[in-house]
DNA sequence: TATTGTTATACTCTATAACTATA
DNA sequence: TATAGTTATAGAGTATAACAATA
């Protein structure tokens, strides 16, 4: 309601603070905004490891699953095989991966960190969990638990 | 049958089931989840619409903040100027929105929904209820409130 | 001088089709 | 026949620079 009409002009009204009362009542609205503001931070931390939010979580998922293939990352992290291809090539060339003959599959490639490659997850997941941290500074651990259970039953098959 | 480890050969692991227990217990991992779980039913129920999740959101606000100019919908949303050109074009061309002369500003265009817009934005309404409905049933009401008020907690500024 | 709206443009992200080699 | 990995490519989303009209 801020139509201010203070002459004679047409009633044409306009805003002074922007309602956004409706959407903040939508879950996917807060989820999306929320995601956002904590991938940007999480941009700027990892940029000194030279690392996007999904190299993080490509490095972070072949650190807890030595030999996972590239089709079980697709399928984890919802990425189509197509553009995993350029990321993993990125990271091999890097030396941070290597891939090994799948020892059952002679069609798929285990995945691998390397020395540096462990190394720079042990840094990295150290400055994640310092950034969860400062997220979680927001909300008492018992609320940062509670949102963590709360955003997987929305997501997570029942 | 491409190698038979017979127990000489280098003992290279595979993976049965992916660990993600790590990434679960990240904040920024479970928010962009959830978000990307219910946009992608947000998208299929609104096609019906033609309406993206963006169009919905800029429409929302503008049948909430009649005459709400485009810097101000860029402000709230996190658009930046030269993206939102095109989408407001489109739902002009669409005549579900109308622009009219600031009545301060000469600089500036008030936003209007059309008739047919706000009855569009009636429906659409009233189909993200129903989707919320859907996804709230996951939680309890209270559940739901929690979540928003968390994940509120997470991305606006203390 | 600063701001609104705009054009042009580049870069990233995501999606689809099709090929190869193995199963 | 189906699947893992790959190539090429198209489309959507997001970014910066620069300009005209107005403040």
């Amino acid at each position: 309601m801020a139509s201010s009409p203070t002459g004679k002009k047409a009633d044409v009204p306009s805003v002074e603070n922007v309602d956004t009362s409706y959407l903040e009542g939508l879950v996917g609205y807060n989820a999306r905004r929320a995601a956002l503001a904590v991938i940007e931070v999480f941009l700027e931390r990892m940029a000194i490891y030279d690392l996007r939010p999904v190299d993080f979580s490509v490095l972070s998922l072949i650190a807890h699953n030595p030999g996972i293939t590239s089709r079980q990352l697709c399928g984890t992290l919802g990425i189509l095989p197509p553009n995993l291809v350029g990321m993993i090539n990125a990271l091999e060339k890097r030396e941070v991966i290597a891939r090994q003959p799948h020892p059952r599959d002679g069609r798929a490639m285990g995945l691998h960190l390397t020395e540096s490659g462990a190394k720079l997850m042990r840094d990295a997941e150290r400055t994640a969990a310092q950034l969860e941290t400062e997220v979680a500074a927001r909300l008492t651990p018992g609320e940062a638990r509670t949102l963590i259970r709360l955003l997987k039953k929305v997501y997570l098959p029942a």
